[in-house]
DNA sequence: AAATAACTCAACCGCAGTAAA
DNA sequence: ATTTACTGCGGTTGAGTTATT
């Protein structure tokens, strides 16, 4: 933690503090009642250090309003709902959160949220879901899936190219097992997974490994379906359905909630995940748009309560997540 | 108990912006 | 208009600490 001491070709020292020094630092702004100049202030105080770093000293350890100690939840939230809205602004964020500073939360994004975010499979970078992984999560559904004669890749091969239905379930199979090695590979294994480091991105593929390889119990297939008045406006897809454009937020997703069968929508914003009820959204088909009353019936949860809540497979879907999958890579 | 790996965080570096000369 | 000095910011480093093998 603290750095061997060492000498510039300026003669003025480096590394870590001492308390004399501090001592010193302190002595000086609190005697003059402010800091001056940094660049004189080190001959003035009988520091033999360069101002850049007295300042540094002062402005990230020393000053006296500095709140040390853990990180409560409420900043852990508060950062990760600043970061998803001015990303790396450590300054910006440091002035929503008194006595932190800039470098301190830095230090904490980088060594505890950013891992806590990827393990719970979200982009610390976009704040989104990283649907990477979710498809590995369903690699066994989408294995049985190719099974499907139906689909049309099948009518192609078998009708169009002559292709025997059992050589085209082979070859889909294999394309599935090369697939599976391929996300196999993005993984590392090792036997301290999950104690991986922030700067090792494979934290959640591990998770995801490790739950596949041992369990039969895997994470629900989610699925998306038209809403309720079967006008839904295709954008993209991801692991959590088709999505919308909403007028005030960037994306969303019909689901259908388990705990209490409600249709809703799933939608991110501000760093804050928000679920709808089926009554406070609306379909311009004519604006490609999903018009949110947000005062109604949306309402925010958080990421983790994101990953407990069970969101199933509609019983009025018209598309399922094969279908979506044929469409993209058959 | 020793070796190794992973984590933490104070401190440093370099760049960009701004003000003064 | 150009140069210089200074400050602030974000990325990175690396020694000490802690966890794991």
């Amino acid at each position: 933690m603290v750095r061997s001491p060492s000498r510039e070709e300026t003669g003025l020292k480096k590394g870590p503090w001492t308390p004399e020094e501090d001592q010193k630092l302190i002595d000086y702004i609190q005697k003059q009642g402010s800091h001056g100049s940094w660049r004189h202030l080190p001959r003035i105080a009988g520091l033999n250090r360069c101002g850049k770093s007295c300042r540094l000293r002062w402005t990230n350890y020393l000053r006296p309003d500095i709140k040390r100690g853990k990180f409560s939840e409420e900043e852990e939230k508060l950062i990760i709902n600043l970061h998803s809205m001015f990303g790396n602004k450590w300054s910006l964020i440091s002035t929503k959160l008194p006595g932190r500073t800039d470098n301190e939360i830095k230090n904490y994004w980088n060594t505890h949220l950013k891992k806590k975010l990827l393990l719970m499979g979200i982009d610390p970078v976009t704040h989104r879901r990283r649907t990477d992984l979710e498809l590995l999560a369903n690699f066994p559904k989408l294995l049985s899936s190719s099974t499907n004669s139906s689909s049309f890749i099948n009518s192609l091969m078998e009708n169009t190219l002559g292709i025997q239905a059992d050589t085209v379930q082979l070859a889909r199979i294999q394309i599935m097992q090369v697939l599976f090695q391929v996300l196999l590979k993005t993984a590392s294994f090792s036997s301290s997974s999950s104690s991986s480091s922030s700067s090792n991105p494979n934290a959640y593929s591990n998770l995801v490994l490790s739950n596949l390889l041992s369990s039969s119990q895997l994470p629900p297939l989610q699925t998306f379906s038209n809403n309720s008045n079967g006008s839904s406006v295709p954008l993209e897809t991801s692991s959590f359905g088709e999505s919308f454009q909403t007028p005030n937020h960037s994306h969303g997703f019909p689901v259908q909630n388990s705990e209490n069968n409600s249709k809703q929508l799933l939608f991110h914003s501000n760093g804050n995940n928000m679920l709808a009820s089926t009554e406070s959204y609306s379909v311009d088909q004519k604006q490609d748009q999903i018009d949110l009353n947000e005062t109604s019936a949306a309402n925010s949860v958080n990421a983790r309560a994101m990953d407990t809540l069970n969101l199933t497979e509609l019983d009025d879907s018209d598309l399922s997540w094969k279908d979506v999958l044929d469409q993209i890579y058959w």
